[in-house]
RNA sequence: CGCGGGGUAGAGCAGCUGGUAGCUCGUCGGGCUCAUAACCCGGAGGUCACAGGUUCAAGUCCUGUCCCCGCAA
């Protein structure tokens, strides 16, 4: 087929390649612009650009696709049979996803209608979910509410999110190319999704990462796996941020002050939490890396009695 | 040139105003013990990121480079 590819982060890459790699004919890809990002504020590439440019690929980086004459040219020009979007990071308008004979399609890190939004991998595990997975979707003008033309699942067990992303990157490249196939031969079968079951999920900020220890251990230890590797759940001890990379809730009650250190031993730092106990197992302090509790031991001091806020 | 912390034994750290490196753990050997992540004795292990410079003498001061990390975006 004539796919145009829409795509930025490096959860998008793995789709890009196998399309690639299935011989389909990729006219030229968008992705977002290029931006001053990280130490030192150096120009970066996206992922997506990176990967098109070495598969000799033209890219196009449009600040707005909206309303935008040029890139509605070359789309009209190239003329794709299908435009294919992955975690792209803007919102298309009417015109460009009526423009191809098949629409445009989006593969989307979750179990459509839940999780719908800018963050579905990091939430399917902070709120809990047992299983998630991969959804192409036909795209419509709302926000991932198209109809659904493929699935694949995926049990979380206790993934965190890089893990989680890096394997829905896997399964939804593969399901999109496996699906374009089926669309070219006409048994794909639109499903609506049902709007009552939907929730929604937002774009994170760092803030969010910041524990709750009034919550139960087992929310916090979400929290923790979820936002690996970012932004990472945190806490302030003393006058330092510590983030905390693994912890374990135990099943322990406990009526100290929530956030109190109870114990920090070769195991980990033991933790009021929500009137139970969270032991937290892996650290890091601003400047260093992360470390195991045990190793941190080595050489610094953990206050019993302290309070982690 | 966004701000800042750091690179010292396998791991985590200390080393103040310069004088040939120390702590905890691990590791190796021995001892004690019914036994141990316990305890006792002893040992190995470091070009102090890299390259220059200052100095009688630099991990410790100066300059440059590389790498890691926190914040901010």
């Amino acid at each position: 087929m004539k796919i145009v590819f829409m795509g930025t982060p490096d959860f998008s890459v793995n789709v890009l390649q196998k399309i690639h790699d299935a011989g389909h004919e990729i006219g030229f890809v968008l992705t977002q612009p290029d931006k001053a990002k990280n130490r030192g504020k150096k120009i970066q590439f996206t992922p997506v650009k990176e990967k098109a440019l070495q598969l000799g690929l033209n890219v196009y980086q449009p600040e707005k696709v909206r309303n935008n004459a040029e890139i509605l040219g070359k789309l009209r020009e190239y003329n794709p049979d299908i435009i294919v979007v992955v975690a792209y990071g803007q919102i298309l308008p009417k015109e460009i996803l009526d423009l191809p004979k098949y629409g445009c399609i989006n593969v989307h890190a979750s179990l459509l209608p839940r999780l719908r939004g800018a963050s579905p991998i990091q939430h399917a595990i902070v709120c809990g979910e047992e299983v998630t997975g991969v959804t192409i979707m036909q795209m419509s003008e709302g926000l991932d509410t198209g109809d659904m033309l493929t699935k694949v699942s995926t049990k979380i067990e206790r993934k965190n999110a890089s893990q989680l992303h890096d394997e829905l990157s896997v399964l939804g490249a593969d399901l999109l190319v496996e699906t374009l196939s089926l669309i070219e031969q006409g048994k794909v079968f639109p499903e609506k999704q049902d709007d009552k079951l939907s929730t929604y999920t937002k774009m994170i900020s760092k803030q969010d990462g910041k524990i709750d220890f009034s919550n139960s251990p087992v929310d916090v230890e979400r929290l923790v796996r979820g936002f690996d590797p970012w932004p990472g759940a945190f806490c302030q001890y003393q006058d330092i941020i510590m983030k905390i990379w693994k912890s374990e809730p135990l099943e322990v009650e406990c009526n100290k002050p929530y956030g109190e250190i109870i114990s920090a031993t070769d195991k980990g730092i033991e933790v009021s939490c929500g009137g139970k106990v969270l032991l937290i197992e892996e650290i890091q302090v601003p400047g260093k890396k992360r470390v195991t509790v045990a190793d941190y031991l080595r050489g610094h001091k953990i206050l019993l009695g302290e309070i982690l806020k």
